[in-house]
RNA sequence: GCGCUCGUAGCUCAACGGAUAGAGCAUCUGACUACGGAUCAGAAGGUUGCAGGUUCGAAUCCUGCCGAGCGCGCCA
């Protein structure tokens, strides 16, 4: 019995007591059935009858009482309450209910995955930092949520690409070639150039793959150091992410939009769709049609296409290549685009509430000897994203940035990360997964097998943290749909602490393999199903968070 | 000034409009001669920034105020 099925039972109620006179309202597409926080109000609850009170024109209570009695009817349902303002109290049948188990270890990896978001197909679009400098913590968090959530929405049945937008066109990059150059020529780092070891580190490669670059003239040294300079930030970007389990289906060149042409064709479009105009010599997208605060610039009067212009045709290049919804992931210092996003997508003629989603995070904040660290790219005191892992690893720092909403701040102790590793709660839930393993291995050892599903008898689990178990297991499915559906990993993360926390609770009351040289009962069989089944969930789920699911520790 | 986001336990953070607001860390008290104690049991800790409103019900939605971060270029 999972919760789905249930829903339906709920429904089925509704129409039966419509169809029977007794229930005068408009039969509601679905009905949410949850886990209630008090074991006192059953397995599940709905508030249907709340929902339903006004439309019926009866008391909420009154409502559920009609229900009652025709939802207790339903298979795998033991009993039904009315309780409270007017909730119905289900209680399932333990048999129906431990059946789950079964069901998730036959499903294995497939558990969880579901059609929530099918046929979308999505591009996704994190990170993106400028190719200047390594990837510093704030962009970090966009790479574990970015990936994380990438790996939900394909749970979620959808057709997702990843995308990082390498900005290699620009005064930026020139000012880091300029840096490069100075460097190399033992000079000082330019007022706004970059500083940090990296610098040094990246002009001294060159100056080795390039022995003669500082005999150049200066205006060919700067176009070799812009290159090779570019090139090797890029492949460091490309290697930190790739070892931080984020994988990238495209990463794409700002600049290769200029020179394939699709800027000057992405402004054409843009002015057939009669959005274009030119004021004081320079050429403008009146996105103020659409709710942007102010129309933007796409050329300006000395001729130059403005990073504006790039972001429509990257926009269109990505819809042109079979994208229904461009996500943008992008950090608080950029909300302000959000409207001029929504204007391209509006002028270009598509649709700003569907073809296009702008997620904001908060940034990550860094704090040292209980102050904050302050820090800035140009001043070279970053904290990279190689740091982290270095401190705690890629599991404790995929999970820590993954496991609160992108809507809060987050703040991250230096002293907590270097220090005590233990306090992660990633590792608690690892934990629970080793802990099976063990058991697994030690049935194993002592020839004790689940035995095949025919004779697993899910009636005999019935001590009350088993069914607390078995009511979180069957929650997963519905975790990842919504975790698709609001793009919030976290809810995986944080569903999975609770799931944990369970099967230790479970494993301390419930012993699992028989003592001694005891019999092995159906209860230890039905034990071991029941374990097998959370070990699943808690792999699958770590899975999505592109979290390790160790067997030891 | 205008706009976006946020304000929840000492700290870090949860809670798709639902019942008594939850975890972890830190603090205190217990449980190791049997599945790995990175665990478990318990205690303590809150006027969800403040004030109104919407309704069966508000941390959540609306309004105003207070406070914090960020943004308001023919920069990228």
């Amino acid at each position: 019995m999972t919760p789905a099925e249930l829903s339906q039972a709920v429904l089925s109620a509704v129409r039966s007591a419509v169809a029977d006179g007794e229930l005068v309202v408009p039969v509601p597409e679905q009905a949410t059935v949850e886990r209630p926080k008090s074991r006192e109000h059953g397995d599940y609850a709905t508030n249907i009858a709340l929902r339903l009170a006004k439309a019926a024109k009866m008391p909420p209570r009154a409502v559920a009482e009609v229900l009652a009695g025709r939802l207790a009817q339903a298979p795998g349902v033991a009993r039904v309450d009315v309780a409270g303002p007017g909730f119905l109290n289900v209680v399932l049948d333990t048999a129906a209910q431990g059946d789950l188990a079964r069901q998730i270890v036959e499903a294995g990896r497939e558990y969880g995955r579901g059609d929530a978001a099918k046929g979308l197909r999505i591009n996704l679009e994190f990170v993106s930092a400028n190719p200047t400098g390594p990837i510093h913590i704030g962009g970090v968090r966009w790479a574990a949520v970015g990936d994380s959530l990438a790996r939900i929405l394909r749970a979620a049945g959808a057709d997702v690409t990843t995308e990082y937008y390498i900005n290699d066109y620009g005064v930026q990059i020139d000012k880091f070639a300029a840096t490069l150059q100075a460097v190399a020529n033992g000079r000082p780092v330019p007022e706004d150039g970059y500083r940090g070891a990296y610098v040094d580190e990246i002009a001294k490669t060159i100056v080795e793959g390039n022995p003669d670059v500082l005999g150049l003239a200066e205006d060919e040294q700067r176009a070799v150091f812009r290159r090779e300079g570019l090139r090797l930030m890029t492949a460091e970007i490309q290697r930190s992410m790739e070892e931080f389990g984020t994988h990238f289906d495209v990463w794409f060149s700002e600049r290769s939009l200029h020179e394939s042409g699709a800027v000057e064709r992405a402004i054409q479009r843009l002015r057939e769709q009669g959005h274009v105009f030119e004021r004081d010599g320079a050429i403008w997208l009146r996105t103020t049609d659409f709710g942007d605060d102010k129309d933007r610039v796409l050329v300006k009067a000395d001729g130059d296409t403005t990073y504006f212009a790039s972001d429509a045709a990257y926009y269109l290049d990505k819809r042109d290549r079979g994208n229904e919804t461009c996500v943008y992931m992008l950090g608080a210092d950029h909300h302000g685009y959000v409207g001029r996003l929504k204007a391209i997508v509006a002028c270009a003629g598509d649709d700003p509430e569907h073809n296009i989603e702008v997620l904001i995070g908060q940034f990550v904040k860094m704090l040292k000897d209980g102050t904050e660290v302050r820090m800035s790219k140009r001043a070279g005191n970053i904290i990279t994203i190689d740091d982290v892992v270095d401190w705690i690893g890629v599991d404790a720092a995929r999970y820590a940035l993954a496991r609160s909403s992108t809507d809060s701040t987050l703040t991250l102790d230096i002293d907590v990360l270097t220090s005590q590793k233990n306090d992660n709660p990633v590792f608690y839930v690892q934990y629970a997964h080793t802990r099976m393993c063990g058991v697994q291995r030690n049935a194993a050892d002592l020839g004790i097998d689940k035995g095949s599903a025919g004779d697993f008898r899910p009636e005999l689990l019935t001590h009350p943290r088993e069914n607390e178990l078995l009511g979180s297991l069957a929650e997963f499915p519905r975790v990842v749909a919504t975790a698709a559906e609001l793009r919030e990993p976290h809810r995986v993360a944080r569903y999975l602490e609770d799931l944990a926390g369970r099967y230790h609770r479970f494993y301390d009351a419930c012993r699992i393999l028989p003592f001694g040289d005891d019999e092995v009962t159906d209860l230890n069989r039905a034990r071991l199903w029941l374990a097998e089944a959370t070990r699943t969930v808690l792999a699958n789920g770590l899975e999505l968070l592109g979290v390790s699911a160790p067997e030891r520790m």
